[in-house]
DNA sequence: CCAAAATGATCC
DNA sequence: GATCATTTTGGG
């Protein structure tokens, strides 16, 4: 290779240098970056924002390295320009490479998500403001009572624009303009950037007990070393995990580095804002989906800049630019969000302590119950753990009791049981308040027909469409297709005979007001009815007690603490125990551990109910007796007995398609050259558990290997051998975490 | 028969 | 992801 591209540089035909090479990654889903000749003059250095052409159009990428050579000459075509930002710094390419590696996407995939402003790469807009110009003698004859007011204003402070100048002048902008054609003010342009309040590390922070102290001071040395450390600090809600890892947040704004704090979105609301401003003196600069094209350019730039010192984002946060990070928080680790299923499959939880590790930090991970993967990484030593108690004085965890249905069973037609429904009438007498969580969106979740038996279905997928009695629609909430409710059955033709069945938020509101027609009673969803200030008026009207009884999904149970609130129920505490997923019983009891973690945090008692029918079920007994801990090491247990994560490793395929029978065929295909090896396993092919999405069929593969085994290459290899059809989709995904 | 529509290959 | 060439389909 070295003497190939001597003898490129010097053909010996022509006798000239041909131009330097360099690779440039598009953000796009291509197999690799392109290699393009760097023009005459052009500096161009790895990292560079360029302009590169493809095809018809110009395309931002970014340079990844030398080039390959190997491109035909023919082929190569310049580069058009070079984009007037900061570069991507070297940690940051090679984060998206391992991202890449690891999860099969392809690098282009993953530098898109690194590049989430384009905006933000062309040049800032300037502003024209004014000084005082060097003096050269004969100005004071010039100067008029009005002009003196102008210079004056200027004395101390910075240059401003015509306008601002003006009105602090108290003069009109022509005076300003005059007095820069006549050399009394000098027009120098200004990059207009927005300005980030930065938060104050130096600040007095709360006092802390002692178990929070040690905990913080562990963490500050954390920070101090400034190198990687990965630590879990765990800790039961109210035990006060975000003061400590505040301390931290400190000790690296001391030492002049950037924070990232990664929330699950719902989890990133006004109160976790809030308590962060109360302790640093402003707010965080916040990264998520909601944010105006605007806000992102200025937010980019910021943090490449280093100008901003603490984001606050969800998942897509991980991908920012910073210019000097010095610590990663990951709050709510164990929450199921931080995976992205669509598009590039990664686990931002485990991506960001890649991260970390790329630019040498330290990473906080925290949560009330952590991950099995988690709390194995700090079995085996590769994490630290700090451990907080409960605290003395402080708030308790709520008693939690479960509810036999089978004993206890509600009426027919609703889902409070008699003493959830108890509960409740002592609860509003007090005067306090009652959240009942149901993680089901609309009025019921299936409509069925009378005449025929028959649900009424999504066409696109195999999912029933939920009533949304409000909106008066029928929607599927898997593809969003939506139909207004039907008169007429499809199926049988019979009119009018359509009954709700099984509860969803809606319907028990409508139960709940029955019940209690003079309490004031809202409901809580993450339905696109309600945005995000929606929310957050919901959430400020219920820590002002203007609220009786919050209905809501599980965006009512993350991030927030409502101080009166004192009753919980769980309406169907077995909702997400069915369905054979591996995380099943995690899952749910890390939910329903934190729902009823909302109950009495204040100095009152609280009580936690849940409702089931199977009140012998681990998750249940693990959450009444609040033996967090067996119910961890029974799960570890199952899940090692039968070489599940986080003991084995899984991969997912999901093939999809229009045509059933062209996907069995590339399935047959896949299964033909499954590969065969000591501590592998191929499940499938098999239905996938959205046997139809979107109006395409799908067919599911598990790989499932021993902990040893390097899943990526024994996918490139299985992978290699398959042509797929165009209308055959394979999504990848390393370590699935739903199997829905 | 033509033309729109779906499919596939390529981009450096 | 966008574009262009090629193949398929469907209507007369």
């Amino acid at each position: 290779m070295g003497a190939e591209s001597v003898e490129k540089t010097v053909p010996p035909e022509t006798g000239q240098t041909v131009k330097r090479t360099v690779r440039v990654l598009l953000p796009l889903p291509l197999a690799d970056a392109y290699d393009y000749s760097v023009p005459e003059g052009l500096e161009v250095a790895p990292g560079a924002f360029v302009v590169a052409p493809l095809g018809k159009r110009d395309c931002i990428g970014v340079v990844w390295g030398e080039g390959t050579g190997e491109v035909p000459e023919a082929k190569l075509r310049d580069i058009v320009g070079i984009l007037p930002a900061l570069p991507m710094a070297d940690a940051l390419r090679r984060f998206v490479d391992w991202v890449s590696a690891y999860t099969l996407a392809p690098p282009g995939a993953v530098l898109r998500m690194a590049m989430s402003s384009p905006s933000a790469l062309e040049a800032p807009k300037t502003e024209l403001v004014y000084r005082p110009a060097e003096t050269s003698g004969d100005e004071a004859l010039k100067l008029t009572a009005a002009r003196r007011r102008v210079l004056e204003a200027l004395k101390e402070g910075p240059a401003m624009p015509a306008a601002e100048l003006a009105q602090v002048a108290g003069v009109g902008t022509s005076v300003v303009k005059t007095m820069a054609s006549i050399g009394l003010l000098e027009a120098v342009e200004r990059t207009l950037r927005r300005r980030f309040p930065q938060p104050d590390g130096e600040r007095e922070g709360p006092v802390l007990s002692d178990a929070q102290r040690a905990a913080a001071d562990a963490l500050v040395a954390k920070v101090e070393a400034d190198a990687f450390s990965a630590t879990l600090l765990d800790g039961v809600p109210g035990a006060g995990k975000t003061e400590v890892y505040f301390e931290a947040i400190a000790a690296a704004l001391k030492a002049g580095r950037q924070v990232l704090v990664l929330l699950p979105e719902i989890a990133l609301t006004s109160q976790w804002l809030k308590r962060f401003d109360d302790r640093f003196g402003c707010t965080p600069a916040p990264w998520h989906s909601g944010l105006t094209s605007l806000e992102r350019r200025e937010t980019w730039r910021a943090i490449a800049e280093g100008r901003v010192g603490v984001v606050v984002g969800a998942r897509s946060a991980l991908f920012l630019p910073f210019a000097k990070l010095g610590l990663i928080v990951v709050d709510e680790e164990h929450d199921g969000s931080f995976k992205q299923d669509d598009g590039v499959a990664y686990n931002a939880r485990d991506m960001a302590v890649v991260r970390a590790r790329l630019v040498g930090a330290p990473i906080l991970l925290a949560s009330a119950t952590p991950s099995l993967e988690s709390v194995t990484n700090v079995s085996s030593g590769r994490y630290g753990a700090l451990h907080l108690p409960a605290r003395h004085g402080g708030a308790t965890m709520a008693r939690l009791q479960a509810i036999d249905l089978r004993r206890d069973a509600p009426s027919r037609g609703k889902w409070l049981s008699p003493p959830v429904v108890e509960a409740m009438k002592q609860t509003l007498a007090a005067g306090e308040q009652t959240l009942l969580f149901l993680n089901r969106r609309g009025y019921a979740p299936m409509t069925l027909c009378r005449g025929c038996g028959s649900g009424i279905e999504c066409p696109q997928c195999s999912a029933w469409l939920v009533e949304h009695r409000f909106r008066r629609t029928l929607v599927c909430h898997h593809c969003g297709y939506s139909e207004p409710p039907p008169t007429v059955c499809k199926k049988c033709g019979t009119p009018d005979q359509f009954v709700a069945c099984g509860p969803g938020v809606e319907r028990l509101a409508e139960e709940a007001l029955e019940l209690f027609p003079e309490a004031r009673l809202e409901l809580f969803t993450s339905d696109s009815l309600m945005n995000r200030t929606e929310a957050a008026a919901a959430v400020d009207r219920m820590i002002a007690g203007e609220i009786d009884i919050l209905i809501g999904t599980q965006m009512a149970a993350k991030g927030h603490h409502f101080p009166g609130l004192t009753l919980v129920a769980v309406v169907d505490a077995d909702l997400g125990l069915n369905g054979g997923d591996l995380r099943a019983a995690e899952r749910t009891f890390q939910m329903l551990y934190q729902v009823a973690g909302r109950a009495g945090r204040e100095d009152r008692p609280g009580r936690a109910f849940v409702q089931t029918y199977q009140p012998e079920h681990a998750v249940m007994q693990a959450l009444v007796s609040g033996d967090r801990d067996r119910f961890v090491s029974a799960e570890l247990a199952d899940r090692e007995l039968a070489g599940m994560p986080p003991y084995g490793r899984l991969a997912s395929l999901i093939l999809s398609g229009p045509d059933p029978a062209a996907l069995d065929n590339v399935c047959a295909a896949l299964a033909r050259n499954a590969p065969h090896r000591d501590g592998v396993t191929i499940l499938g092919p098999s239905v996938a558990p959205m046997a139809l999405l979107r109006g395409r069929h799908r067919r599911r593969f598990l790989l499932k290997t021993s902990r040893d085994v390097a899943v990526q290459p024994l996918l490139h290899a299985w992978l290699e051998k398959i042509g797929l059809p165009g209308s055959v989709r394979l999504q990848v995904d390393v370590d699935p975490y739903s199997f829905q």
